[in-house]
DNA sequence: TATGGATCCATA
DNA sequence: TATGGATCCATA
């Protein structure tokens, strides 16, 4: 899987310019990379069934490489002092400090249920750093119909970087199919991740 | 239909304690009032089966009051100068300014971009209030499983109170049944809105 | 029971 | 095609 876009939508004090983000942001890059199809391949080639993909497997191939290879933690359930919204999808722990991952492939509105909850971490201080990954208009096209991808959730950016943050990093990360396939088969819901790692 | 909550999410400037506000709360609580179940009953009789009651006839039913009754305009495409999200439930044009509502009977998650969009369109200026209807978790219970509901939006507030807004009220309803009968009939899915009110 | 998700539908 | 929605699933 490739990334097409990358962006720092909210960058208040160092942590854009620290060693932890440097060595966390190849990590990110790197699982994403891992990501394969079909198994055995060296990039990822989808079905261009329109919304014919189903999104599950992706996102667990990219888990397990953040877990396995580079030592996250996975469905990590974050205690933000009062009332506490659920889990995120992979924290990995720096300097006393936690760095929050979202994967999203559930609905585009699930989407901005991740972004409030990251940046609803980074207000409270939890969190130093966070990212959120997903799907570019151009892949969303193949998956599930109403996935979360980058081009809708775009116009809402001002709210979050409106936000009175005092210190934090939210990195988002664009991600792409490397080729098109009509030969490939589509990916099946509910099929394991690791199947494409 | 009953209201059993309701909050000031964003209070800024003096729109809070305007006529307009005035007149619009009533409006909508009214509104609310009239939804009843089944037809023909003068309050909003649930069976209370578990997330056995669709919720779109709810909606519709408050909708069309709105319209008919008070001249909201229902579904409105809002121009935020840039890029756009799409509509929003309800509008009411007050002194030359708007007032936008939305009812949220989408996912959990749709409720987060619901948020979203409002307070989009007060940091933007084009509405000068906003209010969200939602059911209690109480009413929760009873209808399509993960339908948004206040106490599970609740743990974000903190969020939306952080933007930086100049000026904006942001309003909650907070909305249940008045009675359980295992008597009255689930309601449908699909069913005509008109048929409540 | 609670929470995040995955899927497909309706309509402009 | 684009966007909001309605529904039911999986798992701790």
């Amino acid at each position: 899987m490739k990334i097409v876009k990358e962006i720092s939508l909210i960058s208040v004090g160092n942590f854009e310019e620290s060693r932890d983000w440097s060595i966390i942001r190849s990590e990110i890059r790197r699982a994403i990379a891992l990501i394969v199809h079909p198994r055995g391949e060296s990039s990822f080639i989808i079905n261009p069934t329109r919304h014919g993909n189903g999104v599950k497997p992706i996102k667990e191939a990219c888990m397990i490489a953040l877990r396995d290879q580079f030592g996250w933690r996975l469905e990590t359930r974050v205690n933000y002092a009062t009332k506490s919204p659920g889990k995120v999808d992979a924290t990995k722990v720096i300097d006393d400090y936690l760095f929050a991952l979202e994967w999203e492939t559930g609905n585009i509105s699930s989407s901005h249920r991740a972004v409030n909850k990251l940046v609803l971490g980074l207000l409270r201080g939890v969190f130093l750093g966070a990212a959120l990954v997903l799907p570019s208009r151009k892949l969303y096209a193949y998956l599930t119909d109403r996935i979360g991808n980058y081009e809708e959730l775009e116009p809402y950016f001002d709210i979050w970087k409106a936000v009175k943050i005092e210190e934090g990093f939210l990195g988002i990360f664009v991600i792409e199919h490397d080729q098109i396939d009509q030969n490939v088969p589509t990916i099946t819901k509910g099929t394991d991740g690791r199947a494409l790692v």
